[in-house]
DNA sequence: CATAATCATAAACCATGGCTTATGATAAAC
DNA sequence: GTTTATCATAAGCCATGGTTTATGATTATG
């Protein structure tokens, strides 16, 4: 599976932890959420494009405004792939055990 | 839930994916991980100490070396948050679709 | 006992990136 | 048409954090 850690990344820091919150409660514009967190709109719409370009959120244009959502498929590509690295982790890790039990 | 994150922002360097993801295959001394990476010995028992404070990792001292494997309890925790969240963002994100199609 | 190997910590350097202010572009409101 | 609201981008500032060198502590080796 090939996975970039966008998703990681994006999530890395505090702000855009808040804002992707936000989002994933419901749709939002950016001057919603510039109006909900001390941050300032550009702030704001500079998260929203690292989300975007890590496939966490979309935009939907309405009007002036810039509605946000999630975006369920690349959620998805990240959770796909946690789990996958999840049970290669846990597998090698077992096969560790096993061999320092031959061991004695 | 309660997760702080530290999962997330220990993964999001790459040096440090490079780590994790030479642990993950099977257990690795320090001076093992500084001789494959291009880093420095430091470096790598810097990147350590942050895999092992997000319980990405364990150590187990052996001898003079210090032998780091995978911490099957912390990963599971994050991939426990990570499903929990990714159910919550799509729960949210069915309700509304569904509200938008009620507007018609 | 002396030497070599392993590892963690501290200090210093510097690039990355998160933030603000400034600005222009587009769309709604009056 | 003028004003107001929304949003993205650019420029600049500055803190965070990743890196190296230096160092001391602990353990194996000879």
């Amino acid at each position: 599976m090939v996975y970039d850690y966008a998703g990681m990344v994006a999530l890395a820091d505090p702000t855009r932890r808040k804002v992707f919150e936000l989002v994933a409660e419901g749709p939002r514009s950016v001057a919603n959420l510039a109006r909900t967190l001390p941050v300032s709109q550009p702030a704001i719409s500079h998260h929203l494009k690292v989300l975007k370009e890590a496939r966490l959120v979309r935009a939907e244009p309405r009007g002036a405004s810039n509605i946000y959502h999630i975006d369920p498929h690349g959620l998805g590509e990240m959770r796909a792939w946690l789990d996958q690295m999840w049970g290669n982790a846990l597998d090698a890790f077992r096969n560790e055990i096993n061999k320092a039990k031959e061991q004695k």
